[in-house]
DNA sequence: TCGTGATTGGGCTGTCAAGCCCAATCGCGG
DNA sequence: CCGCGATTGGGCTTGACAGCCCAATCACGA
């Protein structure tokens, strides 16, 4: 009855066996990430993890139940770091211009790509049942950007004639899409491209004072906020996974 | 010297050879695509194409050389699709309207994905040499737009503020991620929207009068050019190749 | 007609990875 | 101190798949 993932209940394990669990989890993680679910056995798994072969069948006895844990620690992975406070709940311009900036400043972004969007892409023509946990991911991480849109709409930072819920689409679509541009380009221009566009479309909805001195089709040429590529700072955990 | 590619020369074909070596490639377009790479084993192609196993490895010594050719055929496909006269080279909203209707009006499109992108996705990360191949192809399909838009731009449709290059790389990154988030929820609506929105971004950009009567943020709301979802009229090769 | 190379058939084998088993050890609670 | 379940180790079996081989047939040209 209970919907059993196929993975160990964490409650009935001891503090060691948690403890192992989550290692082996943290480096598939990075393995899949890195190399694909295709490109990953549990060879490389255990000499990565320092554990042995019955541990991988201990703790995960299939590997379609290793692969959920995985999507389910990076879809919260991804989600916590959105909703971090550099991003002040996307509730400003300038909140998705960082986020951008963010990833165009990852070189990892455009050779693994997204954490959730390779994943996904890999495995969504397999007949592991990952749709239901994969779109509940998308949808939350899509929410984040559509109440961020929602609130400056409140704040009257932008205009109400602008669909949240069509621009976070758009802005989550041109992330996934651009990401993989940038993979198969081994170029990180066509997600700055994707991104920047995408933010400058919701700019012309934007009602600040600064704004309105430019026409609203002159939002593309304005886009030296959106070239600040040399940050460097901390960028909590999100980040020092995928730069790991 | 010659850059290998591991098929077998085709002008080295008897006629009768061609015909087989296409109906292999053919079928194993038609399941690749289905089922993905890793989803698809020589057994099943045999089956689907009527050919015994030494024909594969006759004119696909391995896997991975057919493959590559999968991808030249999809690549070429979609390709000659965009390049087809019911575009008219995408020198008008209504032809990117077009566009945006023709893939939000097929199934497949949310079941199996973008024929090129999901290929790409699926292989990207492994040892497969093929970046510079689907690296061209995206280029030349960013490309078709990008001219139709500097079209517009000549014939004084859209306003030159417009980037072409940037608002090309956005439709072409909004179409793969809504294509992937599309697959994800089952639904077609992200694809939908990111498409919409996307154009909805070109079309503030118009400088035609009947655009002029609508402020360029009010195109959002003026999206009934985008709902027409009831086409059922002939695609072309690519939309065949796509409902088979 | 004959021969050579292209084409087809079916089977075979080596490789690799996932899953399973038995045995040994640890560690907490009684 | 003892017992039992949790934990760890390494090896083994099974299955699947890609690639390869030998033999038979076809077809075009000399």
């Amino acid at each position: 009855m209970k919907p059993t993932t196929g993975v160990r209940d964490p409650h009935k394990l001891t503090g060691k066996g948690q403890a192992t669990r989550a290692r082996i989890l943290e480096h598939a993680a990075e393995l899949i990430y890195a190399k694909g679910v295709h490109g990953t056995n549990n060879e490389q798994l255990r000499r990565a993890a320092g554990v042995s072969g019955s541990q991988l069948n201990h703790y995960f006895p299939t590997k379609e139940s290793l692969v959920l844990a995985v999507i389910a620690w990076q879809a919260e992975s991804v989600l916590t770091f959105h909703r971090s406070e550099q991003f002040a709940c996307f509730d400003s311009l300038d909140a998705f211009r960082a986020w951008a900036d963010f990833y165009i400043g990852y070189e990892h972004v455009y050779q693994e790509g997204c954490s959730l969007g390779s994943l996904a892409s890999e495995i969504v023509k397999t007949d592991l049942d990952v749709h239901d946990e994969l779109a509940n991911a998308f949808d939350q991480w899509r929410d984040i950007f559509r109440e961020g849109i929602e609130r400056m709409q409140q704040h009257g930072r932008i205009s109400a004639e602008a669909d949240p819920a069509r621009l976070a689409t758009l802005l989550l679509a041109a992330f996934q899409g651009g990401t993989l541009l940038a993979q198969v380009a081994r170029n990180i221009a066509p997600l700055k491209d994707a991104l920047q566009t995408a933010i400058d479309y919701l700019q012309t909805f934007a009602t600040s004072p600064d704004a309105d001195v430019m026409a609203p089709q002159a939002s593309s040429v304005m886009r030296k906020a959106g070239d600040r590529l040399d940050r460097e700072d901390a960028n909590g955990e999100h980040g020092r996974l995928l730069a790991r």
